[in-house]
DNA sequence: GACAACATACCGACCGGTTGGTATATTGCA
DNA sequence: TGCAATATACCAACCGGTCGGTATGTTGTC
């Protein structure tokens, strides 16, 4: 009896709120800093619950940039663009999108694995793999559009779909550096209309090159 | 009397030699995880001695980005490729240069401002704007080239000078977390050649335009 | 269907070690 | 002598992690 009314309940489930409560805090302050105590609190957990799902604060960081790989994963999935039937238009129409969500505070649009990644890298191999499997799955995603294109326009160059890929994310991941040093996403998006239109004139035929005035 | 010999001597003085530590501690394993502690056992200072020089880490922190600076302007400013006449060759020839210049650790070629502005971009203004002012320094620099080469070609496009100076920028701050990311460099020198590309494409006279097979 | 046995979820006090920082010598040079 | 530079000893707060314990299912057995 008494079912009992729930303050700051967890909905979800501890894991669950745990796990949200990792990927916002991370993204506002980095890993190192965020302390187990502050993730529990705004997971609205105690500290034995915390311990309970998760062997270590490392290992919640690993189980934190998987769930941020099935996140962004689902949310890039339903993202408009990909209605486009011709690929090279689906690929440019992703970075519209990525564009268009650079809005509020950084933490809401900046990625995970990135700012994870830099602290980590030389210390915590677990995660670093985590971050790194984050990052090369959403790219793989848009290297298949990008080799679909270039099928279609029949492109051979130097360089692979799956490079091209790579750099899309190098340009964002630096894009939210830049937008965290300036605090602001002004420039983030100057650098994806450049990203844009480097990829325009890599698949613009001979013909139409330069008409457009770069 | 016993005038000591000291072990692991500050050669430099103290304050030089936690500059240095505070460069190389903070590119290997970010900033909040570097303990007041290891930057005096890898300078070869006493406690004491840090804070007689910094009134607190994060003023050291500060000073470090500074000096940070300091080191990059001059590494770069003393470079091969200031040599070529044409603005447009130094511009490549920067990125060659960059390129060039992926060895040996990952720490060794990684961006200090780059690293500690993720971290501490919503916690520490000071720290922020330092890292701000080291990116954007540096931005000039290639700015001017990049206004020089586009005078030189007439070159009368949407993207302007800095914009480009700037994401140029972000390509390289993107290339180092693609690099921390893999554990190694290859992805990042992948990136830089994208650069390059984008920027012959865009300065490149339209007769010439494809003809290399992008 | 009752009850013992076990598993899962969660709690919060507590621990040992670490952290940034301070207080207070000692040294060496102008 | 005076002052900058460096060293030693120490602190209080904080950190990740442990531990004994409770409440609530779930399962197997007769």
């Amino acid at each position: 009896m008494e079912r009992g009314i729930t303050l700051q309940a967890p909905k979800a489930g501890a894991r669950q709120e745990l796990l949200r409560a990792a990927l916002s805090l991370i993204r506002e302050k980095g890993y190192s800093s965020t302390t187990v105590d502050e993730l529990c609190a705004r997971a609205g957990v105690t500290k034995g619950g915390f311990f309970h799902h998760f062997k270590s604060k490392d290992a919640l960081a690993v189980a934190a940039t998987n769930h941020w790989s099935q996140i962004t994963g689902a949310f890039f999935e339903t993202a408009p663009y990909h209605q486009h039937s011709d690929p090279l238009d689906r690929v440019l129409g992703y970075l519209d999108f990525r564009k268009v969500i650079l809005k509020g505070k950084l933490a809401e649009f900046t990625c995970l694995a990135g700012t994870m990644v830099q602290e980590i890298y030389a210390t915590n191999p677990n995660i670093r793999a985590a971050c790194e499997a984050s990052i090369s799955g959403h790219a793989a995603k848009i290297e298949a559009d990008i080799a679909e294109a270039m099928k279609r326009y029949r492109i051979r160059a130097r360089w692979s779909a799956e490079s091209l890929a790579l750099h899309t994310q190098a340009v964002l991941q630096g894009a939210f550096i830049m937008a965290k040093a300036k605090d602001g996403a002004a420039t983030a998006a100057a650098s994806i209309d450049h990203l844009h239109r480097y990829i325009q004139l890599l698949f613009l035929p001979v013909k139409y090159q330069r008409t457009e005035k770069s």
